[in-house]
DNA sequence: GACCAATACATAAGAAACCAATGTATATTT
DNA sequence: AAATATACATTGGTTTCTTATGTATTGGTC
């Protein structure tokens, strides 16, 4: 079962903001597999929400990129620029206390609502 | 705190029907309050997401709609259509699943991921 | 050596969904 | 009587994603 994409899509930036937290670099297509392994293809990101968000983030100044080249195939590597650490720590016990939250409302009985 | 909105935007639904599931019928405003009530303020719908949202669900046949007169005030209740208590059960099981996905991805240290 | 799948980037047109603002009106509290 | 709360609704604009398309390299397979 992959999750209905509205589900991923109030999430997408916070779980880039995470895996570049504990892997230090990335390449896109590398995140589109890193999730879909993690998730076991529950999440599958596609190219059309991903490289815009990655560029999003970019111009915010979160996100640095470097490019290298494998063999003749080009690669982008992004990283957390060091205001890129402070917004994704804010961002990851956001959504982590939103979990928390929505978890509540969904184990909430007839009695307590 | 307030969640931003973005986060909402994928629950929202899911949301509306957990709470129809266990209070049997509510009306708009009172979905918003009891909203802001169980999640400590954290969670505020507008009129502007909820209220389009309503009249999506009622028009795809998940909810039904039942007009009051509380003096002369008027008050639209909506319950689960007997489509939508099937609707609600799948949102709902795929939403507790996603949160679970999330967490799990959040928890992820550099050495795992 | 030809073909397909995977890797790897990117954009563009359109749709979906929300936000902020606005509008109308009644009821309650101070 | 004024302010706040209750209660519905819509609209214009923005954001954000989806689907589709485009380009190109690399690796595997028949």
């Amino acid at each position: 079962m992959i999750y209905s994409s509205e589900l991923i899509k109030g999430t997408l930036k916070t779980i880039i903001l995470k895996l570049l937290k504990e892997q230090g670099r990335m390449y896109g297509y590398e995140i589109t597999q890193k999730v879909k392994e993690l998730t076991a293809g529950k999440i599958q990101l596609t190219e059309g929400a991903l490289y815009p968000t990655l560029h999003a983030l970019e111009a915010d100044g979160v996100l640095t990129t470097e490019t290298e080249f494998i063999g003749k195939r080009v690669r982008k590597y992004y990283s957390l620029s060091p205001k890129g650490k402070t917004v994704s720590e804010e961002k990851i016990s956001e959504l982590a206390d939103f979990l928390n939250t929505m978890k509540y409302l969904l184990d909430i009985k007839p009695g307590i609502a």
